[in-house]
DNA sequence: CAATTTCGATAGTAATACTATTATTTTTGT
DNA sequence: ACAAAAATAATAGTATTACTATCGAAATTG
């Protein structure tokens, strides 16, 4: 379906992509747990809405815990090709490093290179109900699993740059997923909690605060 | 029960500090809250572990969402009063500021002035489960009842502090509110995810990065 | 000590998160 | 083109959860 884009494979029972009522899964899926929320998603819901049944989508996913999981490990895995275009061919890795803040924090568009279609969505669940996939009990089964691989690679490669700018900065791992997570929550806290944030749902101060952290902290 | 610790009315039915079954269902409560975890944690199961039924626990709080929203507040209700004690009779303000963020996103530890025996579970608590409360269909209606009236009072006060030190600081909620998230977040990733952070669990980086953030950042 | 509140015990309901079965349709290999 | 295999729809059923209702006994209070 999407070229480069891969998922974790323990997160389904059978390729959601292999087939006409798989990828209606996936896309009335993604609407129905934006609109409904995870906790009032359920498969019931979602089969009336593909005129399928329960049974069919649970051949696909074991449970609704993972089909969030398979959401969030697909918007990561754009965002790790978004990366990828963002620093190929580009020599400078102070530069390399402001355009990979730039997808971590920016606000989701559709002009930029490389765009699926599906990450805008796939976005505003992220904000919504990640935290929901990743504090759970069996958060270190998965983690064992390599259900994150993708989260931590993206953390990885731009803490890798951040050591290279600044050998000294003691904490690049830190720092980067600071970031990323801050990023969503402020976007998060703009719609709902407005007095916790500085950005309107409209502006870019989520991204000006991370490039300005950047900036200032580290040394080079 | 704690001298000036305000929770908000409009998270319980029955005021739980007011008889020895409503101190029974928090001390229990918190106990099997992180033992179980949010979605696991059901008051049949509180009920068996005090001797009492599902129906007494429901005439005190509405539901574990409810319930689970009563604990966070209920931390965040002691952390405003050790602000408060880290803050009063220090006059340079750039002090007071690193006091509060000392409060914020330091270690849990029992051996600061006014300590509540409550705190240290209930931060756990906090860490493990508060994205749950937050990221809901009903954060709106619940921000306007004055649920969060305590966190958002935490982050005004301390980003007021920001604005004496450097008023040309374009983003001081946003600074602070990210400040207390990611000090949650990071001791989180600490013990699941220790390849997104680089804070063990038992240093303080966490504290000496929030540190380090304010120091760069803010010019005075 | 009478009135009221609180509690325990029990029962019951609607929804959720699945599992199982079987008949029908679709896909596939040859 | 057709037999075999796989996938799906339809239906039923179970255990658990998240409640609500009732009602008599116990405790509290005025």
């Amino acid at each position: 379906m999407n070229i480069s884009i891969q998922v974790s494979a323990t997160l389904y029972l059978k390729d959601p992509t292999s087939s006409e009522i798989g990828l209606k899964i996936l896309t009335e899926g993604i609407q129905l747990m934006q609109d409904l929320g995870f906790e009032a998603f359920t498969f019931k819901k979602l089969a009336q809405n593909i005129q399928s049944t329960e049974a069919t989508i649970y051949r696909y996913f074991e449970n609704k815990h993972y089909f969030l999981l398979y959401l969030i490990n697909w918007y990561w895995g754009i965002i790790s090709y978004r990366l990828l275009l963002a620093t190929t061919n580009v020599t400078d890795t102070r530069q390399q490093l402001t355009n990979s803040i730039a997808v971590l924090t920016g606000l989701p568009d559709s002009s930029h290179p490389g765009y699926i279609a599906e990450e805008v969505q796939l976005k505003k669940i992220v904000i919504q109900e990640s935290g929901k996939a990743l504090h759970t009990k069996m958060v270190d089964d998965e983690n064992q699993n390599g259900i994150y691989l993708n989260y931590k690679a993206i953390v990885s490669n731009v803490a890798e740059l951040v050591k290279t700018i600044d050998p000294s900065f003691p904490y690049p791992e830190m720092l980067i997923s600071n970031l990323i997570e801050n990023a969503n929550q402020q976007r998060f806290f703009s719609v709902h909690l407005p007095r916790l944030t500085n950005s309107s749902s409209a502006d870019d101060a989520v991204e000006s605060f991370s490039h300005l952290i950047i900036q200032k902290v580290l040394q080079s």
